[in-house]
DNA sequence: GCCCAGGCCTTTC
DNA sequence: GAAAGGCATGGG
């Protein structure tokens, strides 16, 4: 099946290329994106982003891609707070959405993604999915899904040594086992600030990649993931004087609230992308 | 060869 | 509680 989507407030590369999702790839004249167990291909003309996938897959895309929230009142909240750079960041970056991903994926992934570049976090992401995950098709292309926790658990480090995922073998491993010991149910119980204390008791798991998993996984958007790139911004578009990203992380939210996710993700965007 | 990447853990003070 | 060193690997 496809459907289609106004473009401006849902652009194929901003939403992928900004940081909160490693499996996706160039296809056509768009992009082949993987989530979970599932494929759709994503693409856009001038006008419209459509969506193509299996006919069973339409809801999961459409909740996957956040359709039914409404982003132009995000967007004109960033740059309510008249900010220059931020405002700047939310109009380049206005075809940006929030992924509902899958929960285990997403510790999985960000697990991988500490001290970490983008292209080789997808490329061990891809080796782990073709190594442990089920073989399928969509679109004449083969792709694998994104392995179960318990699976994962099953491998023993040296496997993810092998795979190139360095010194973070065993964070894969330990997190994959307990995820699947406790179940990922617990996880989504707890309120946004249990579930950081939670996540934060995960080897492996510390402040950054805590805020990346619930916000991403989660939806928890009072989060503001601080890395090496926030804090540029922070000091070069912000003029900001603190050193601990802990703390620089906090001020964010104090300002932006539970806007802090989508400001983030804007100004990450607009920053890498050198706009 | 160097430095850096969506950092975190352990040790030490 | 803060600071420093170590850590795997690949890209630029």
């Amino acid at each position: 099946m496809k459907f289609d989507y106004d473009r401006t407030y849902f652009d194929p590369k901003e939403t992928l290329e900004c940081g909160q999702v490693f499996r996706f790839f160039p296809f056509e004249n768009g992009y082949l994106v993987l989530s979970k167990d599932k494929a759709c291909r994503i693409y856009a003309d001038e006008k419209k982003t459509y969506v193509e996938c299996g006919d069973g897959d339409g809801e999961y895309f459409y909740n996957y891609f956040d359709l039914s929230r409404d982003y132009k009142t995000i967007v004109d909240e960033a740059k309510s707070f008249n900010i220059p750079f931020l405002s700047h960041a939310a109009e380049v970056g206005k075809g940006i959405r929030l992924l509902n991903q899958n929960e285990e994926e997403t510790v999985i992934s960000f697990v991988v993604s500490q001290n970490n570049n983008i292209p080789r976090i997808k490329g061990i992401l891809s080796r782990i999915c073709e190594g442990l995950g089920e073989r399928k098709e969509f679109l004449g292309k083969t792709f694998y899904t994104f392995p179960s926790s318990a699976r994962i658990a099953e491998k023993e480090r040296e496997y993810y040594r092998a795979l190139g995922a360095g010194y973070r073998d065993i964070f894969i491993k330990e997190t994959a086992a307990r995820l699947a010991r406790d179940g990922v149910e617990n996880l989504k119980k707890l309120d946004g600030d249990d579930l950081k204390k939670e996540l934060l008791t995960f080897k492996g798991i510390g402040e950054k990649v805590a805020d990346c998993i619930r916000l991403f996984g989660f939806k928890k958007c009072d989060s503001f993931p601080v890395d090496t790139w926030v804090e540029r911004i922070y000091k070069e578009d912000f003029g900001g004087t603190l050193t601990d990203r802990k703390k620089i992380g906090k001020y964010f939210v104090s300002l932006f609230g539970e806007y802090s996710g989508y400001v983030q993700q804007y100004l990450f965007f607009a920053k890498r992308e050198n706009l």
